[in-house]
DNA sequence: ATTCGTAGCGAAAACGTTTTCGTGTTAACA
DNA sequence: TGTTAACACGAAAACGTTTTCGCTACGAAT
């Protein structure tokens, strides 16, 4: 087991100083091509790497960026690091990635097990629990300590960050009149408590639709799902309230969902209940991962794309970091939706 | 801006040296007490926290583990990464991951810059093309250089690290067995070209199940897929294929496949031939992903547990960092599988 | 012969810790 | 009074780099 050699050993061997072998890997013109040759070879037989570690304390950059992410066991998430990843290795950065699990508290242990120079700056989401408890001081205390900071998805408005979103009112908006277009006339929505920003945002956009054609919005209509249970039988409660849904409204011919889960549930229960999709109720879904693509009949999603997302954090992030000297303005890119229509719609 | 406080400027302010302000915060009992609760609250008020990166130079451990996967959007991988995060995170570590992209120089890349003190240690699951190619000098040059590697799933036997792998063979048996116990005559399996091992291996045990109930194995009923096209069109050819599978097998009536995609694909081309499931014909999975939990009809499959694969992984790592002291010797942990019947099966 | 410039290299500081080994002061003891 | 022990603290090394500055020696210029 011979461990990583270091310039000190080079230096050793060669009867040089450290400078001199640190010089001449970086090709100074201060030392003679003998030299520089001698030591280069040398290194290189030896498979000489400079250490991250030390070069990190001597730059205070570490070249590394801290994710945290409410879980990683999602397709929408595990996309963003994707893209996240993508860029950063471009620029030469690493990725590491804490998870809060939703909970408040383990955001915050993340990040300060992060911020403490193991990483030149965030990129993520908030834990819903966060959201609810509207608790931002450890997300406001990383910033005014220098560390820059890059929200996406889940974001909080007045946080001096830059933020990349998805335009979720948008999004619904298109998905809820393609509804309208394909003639349903009794349109429901399945969304989440509006404390999480995205289901708000859904809500508003599905109202809008409802608003540009004129149509009378109905309380019964709209079912918001908590979705703070993460019990084992968090999918029987589900299944059951929109059947509550379905049976509130006979004739109910179309659902807008503001995830997958919700949408493929919702499909579910339409079959239970005799109906064909997309004849008799038509089928709209959020977020466009695996299930959507696979479900039958496929369903027809709005498409955040997460990996773009990710890679716009990333690029926002890395650009900060590499410009601290540029003036301090905050960005918030909005990133298209894009309605992919399968077979859940006519 | 408030730059994050160090010892050094502790020392100055209170006017004593830096050794006195380190030992104090540690409660070192060589310090007055006087001294000791001034420092203390005054490192409580600027919240103070030592630098990671020089605690990591200073003692030559990072407390951060490296993941290396051939990808993370997939539910078994990002299942792993959870469990490794979730053990890691308990004893302290950090985890900062790697994609391979199922390629081998990103594999060789990522590993080697992270190997250059940024980590601890290792935990990986070997890229398809590394696999094909069977170049695994960079998995020996980084032991030999006293970095432990845990490999998980997709391994390669002769390489001096603990392993951590599902029993595929087993695994795949009791899911054929159990076909055959429902009554099936005409079994399938639809798997990958054998220099997956987890395809061979898992082929391996539909063919010890089939013999030990005495059923002659038929070439036509194998189908080995070619996953290395990643193209557009890869569902396409996927289906395809199988619908081969089916008008060459006019009596199939059960399917085994090696993973989520290939049997929910089965199941899709099951119906487009008029065959009902799981009267007509019954399809087993391997890897419980959300797929199977949410297709129609939901899918029965071999559970091989992820979460609990990463967190042995990193118990095993873990263990290796923190007990160098004890004779090298390499184990390999089985994690069993669990066959979890849905509606695919009777 | 003296000054100057320069090529080639080394010493040392700095990044932020921890830890070992002094060192000075005071109190206790012979 | 002189010796010792305990106490409280500081200096410095070490981890592995990069970089600034200084030094030496030698050839060229005056």
């Amino acid at each position: 087991m011979k461990r990583k050699i270091t310039l000190k050993q080079i230096a050793r061997e060669l009867d040089v100083s450290i400078s001199t072998v640190s010089k001449a890997l970086r090709n100074s013109s201060e030392i003679s091509e003998d030299t520089r040759e001698k030591v280069q070879a040398f290194a290189k037989l030896y498979n000489y790497r400079p250490n991250n570690i030390a070069l990190s304390l001597k730059n205070r950059k570490t070249k590394t960026i801290g994710i945290i992410i409410p879980e990683i066991v999602h397709h929408f998430f595990s996309k963003v690091i994707s893209g996240i990843e993508l860029v950063a290795n471009k620029k030469g950065y690493n990725v590491i990635v804490g998870l809060s699990n939703e909970s408040f508290d383990k955001e915050v242990i993340n990040m300060e097990m992060l911020a403490n120079g193991s990483i030149d700056g965030f990129i993520l989401s908030i834990a819903k629990e966060t959201l609810l408890q509207q608790d931002y001081h450890h997300f406001n205390e990383t910033i005014s300590q220098g560390m820059p900071i890059v929200m996406f998805d889940r974001i909080v408005n007045d946080i001096k960050c830059d933020k990349v979103i998805v335009d979720d009112v948008k999004g619904a908006k298109k998905a809820v009149a393609k509804l309208i277009e394909n003639g349903c006339k009794q349109i429901a929505i399945i969304t989440t408590k509006d404390y999480v920003s995205v289901g708000r945002l859904r809500t508003q956009g599905y109202l809008e639709a409802l608003e540009d054609h004129k149509i009378h919005p109905k309380a019964s209509l709209i079912l918001k799902v908590d979705d703070k249970l993460v019990s084992e039988d968090y999918l029987d409660v589900l299944e059951n309230e929109i059947e509550q849904l379905f049976k509130q409204n006979k004739k109910l011919d179309g659902v807008f969902a503001v995830n997958e889960l919700y949408a493929i549930t919702a499909m579910k229960v339409a079959r239970k209940f005799g109906k064909h999709i997309p004849n008799d109720v038509q089928v709209i879904g959020f977020t466009d991962g695996v299930l959507s693509k696979h479900a039958t009949p496929s369903l027809t999603t709005v498409s955040q794309h997460g990996q773009k997302i990710g890679e716009k954090a990333a690029e926002l992030l890395i650009h900060k970091l590499e410009h601290e000297e540029e003036e301090e303005r905050f960005q918030t890119v909005i990133i298209e939706t894009d309605l992919i229509e399968r077979d859940s719609t006519k």
